[in-house]
DNA sequence: CTTCACTCTAGCGGAGAGGTAGGAACAACT
DNA sequence: AGTTGTTCCTACCTCTCCGCTAGAGTGAAG
């Protein structure tokens, strides 16, 4: 399961990347208040995506956040990734962060890798595709149609 | 991540797969030294087993544990699942438990929740395709392939 | 009736999750 | 220069769960 703290970091993320056209700066009080996170919370959050490299910020009046990179080229996975680590189920199976089991006797002869491995790739795959745009622009498609399925009362 | 004791189980699981031929009963300590897992704990690990309905028991000398099913029918998917709970990312994303999050506002208007079904579908369909009899075959077939590689002496 | 195994309850140390508090540093504006 | 609004940093808290162990109880076989 994802922590809190990573579905934040999406959230938090998410209101960012809507926010991200006239590349202004957005304060931790209002992704707080739009994403629903804890304000202290969420700060230390994106102190932890500044230093992954996916957010910059600029304190005194006017600071904030912002996205350092296009929403459309920042995927789920770089933003899960930068709280909680590595996608894979074992540290063996990891492509980002490869590292031996520390329990198991051998790598070499480990039965379980190869499967592993093969989730991995899988769930990578998915995560990787879709970027913080694509959610954007999901979302805005779903409102349409929803509008439509609900049209205007008189029609 | 899987918790150590998921892996714990699918190593021990693999074992017991291993003696499902005769259908006999390995005992707690046998299956403790060869898939290298602290004893008292994996007692613990296989008691959940039996309650999830994976493993079946039996108590007095000549006792033990041995697979209920065939190795074959059991996924991975089913082991982990019986220790670590659903494979998806979010409550909501899970098709074995499926449960809104616990912080999410409106899960009718969660723009994560498609994305994280998708990951998580990919992933299970691996694990579920992959049964304990697969990877022992698999297993089995490296082993012979190891073997043609290195030719015994004088060869 | 002993022996060998599972079974159950209890607990324990450590790590990490999920925050919170308070203040220092910094930038802009007046 | 001073005020204000923001980020940044350090420290701390509580709670849960992980990983693991101890020890007594229970059932089955010989």
């Amino acid at each position: 399961m994802l922590t809190s703290r990573a579905k934040y970091a999406l959230r938090a993320t998410l209101t960012l990347a809507e926010h991200h056209a006239d590349r202004g700066w957005t304060s931790a009080g209002d992704i707080a208040e739009s994403a629903d996170v804890p304000k202290k919370f969420l700060e230390a959050i994106l102190t932890q995506l500044r230093d992954q490299g996916l957010v910059e910020s600029r304190r005194g009046p006017a600071g904030g956040h912002r996205l350092i990179a296009d929403p459309a080229t920042v995927s789920v996975a770089d933003v899960i990734r930068s709280i909680d680590g590595p996608l894979a189920m074992t540290p063996c199976a990891s492509a980002t962060a490869f590292r031996a089991c520390d329990d198991c006797a051998d790598i070499e002869t480990c039965r379980l890798r190869f499967v592993m491995r093969a989730a991995r790739d899988a769930a990578a795959a998915v995560l990787e595709q879709c970027s913080l745009g694509d959610i954007l622009a999901r979302a805005a498609a779903s409102m349409r149609r929803a509008h439509e399925l609900v049209p205007p009362l008189g029609l």
